[in-house]
DNA sequence: TTCCGTTGGAACGGTAGCGTTCCGCATAGA
DNA sequence: TCTATGCGGAACGCTACCGTTCCAACGGAA
């Protein structure tokens, strides 16, 4: 009955009192198959049986870590959204654009980030638990966004009263919706005009 | 047996031999149910079984129509797909581009549309036979901005170069993230804004 | 009025995941 | 070495949906 729990942090690092710990390979193992059976199956279709199965591992081990889809989904989710502090200057609005552009690309390029990013976006919906895990990313991207926009103030290339919430929208979308939505393909040439572009629509871009 | 067809159209408006035909108005129940289940649990999480039943129907009844989920939902979206042939003239580019974003609003306004749309966008890589049943629309959608950007051109607003993936991606995008995905607003005031700004970076593409 | 196919409803066997419990074994800390 | 605990694996009862089949009742076309 001890694991049933309250909270959603795993025990996994947890010492315990006089003797073994849980082991990491396996609390890895199952980390690493439930994303990999999320980019295959979708979140609704994800069966944490299976998730034990493929990670070679026994169901009261997973059970014994998370009490839940959503409370494994959440707790793993969070655990990846550290990687993406990167604050870059590259002289001009364009270049900085298409710095964080190529970012973004990078990110979605990973075919199992895009589906599992599309699959998401959908089941917050259905999941409002899921929010939450994600808004630490949409927050990385919102202040990467935002240094993007203070530099371009700086260099008197937009304007200080621009909407930066639109601007945010502006930026990220269309590349998103090329790759995730459309399943298109976004080389360099594209990734540098529309770098150009969205620079216009920034120097045009005043509340 | 003879319930199990390779084909996809229903035998909805089929008139048999000397008798009864199937009745219309089961077959609206169950697309009615099918579409208010779909937006509830999403594409996988979609149950036959359970749309019959809100349909006050027997099961009989729908698998007598369609073999599989999937035929279900191709049949049923492309009878949806017809109603979006809305060529405007408003005289500038921005009064267009204000046209185009209200009707994409307008659309994704409804809350059932918005998660259909994104459970299906998530869905496509796991069932590729829906991709074919939307593309239409998609089609619809890029023919109206096709239209916008012939419009632009003779008005000398855009350059004749302009290239034409890219401004799909650049009006359509940005409200659907913002809508969408985000799940944020869109008063009559962001759309104005977005109009222009969306402006501004078309008369800067040019390939 | 006759007749035939559709109707709602119930049931079939089969598959599958859930969350839990039990086992006997492996293992790491004391 | 001792001992407590996690381990893989198997099984539990439960629920749900699949796709099919049967039935008595209904209703429209000839």
């Amino acid at each position: 009955m001890e694991h049933k729990r309250s909270d959603v942090i795993p025990k996994a690092a947890r010492v315990l009192s006089g003797a073994a710990v849980m082991r990491a390979d396996v609390t890895k193992a199952l980390a690493r198959s439930f994303f990999e059976e999320w980019a295959r199956t979708g979140y609704a279709g994800l069966s944490l049986e299976r998730v034990a199965r493929t990670a070679g591992v026994g169901k009261a081990a997973l059970y014994r870590r998370w009490p839940d889809k959503v409370s494994m989904a959440s707790d793993l989710l969070s655990q990846v959204g550290l990687t993406m502090t990167d604050v870059e200057e590259h002289g001009s609005l364009e270049a900085d654009l298409q710095a964080v552009l190529l970012a973004i690309r990078r990110v979605l390029r990973h075919p199992k980030v895009r589906r599992i990013l599309t699959d998401l976006h959908g089941e917050i919906e259905r999941t409002p638990a899921l929010e939450l895990a994600i808004r630490p990313f949409q927050r990385a991207r919102r202040e990467r966004i935002n240094g993007l926009i203070d530099r371009a103030i700086e260099r008197r290339e937009v304007s200080p009263s621009v909407d930066r919430e639109m601007a945010a929208d502006l930026i990220a979308a269309p590349l998103y919706w090329r790759i995730a939505v459309l399943g298109g393909r976004s080389d360099r040439a594209y990734i540098e005009r529309l770098a150009r572009i969205t620079g216009a629509a920034l120097r045009a871009n005043q509340a």
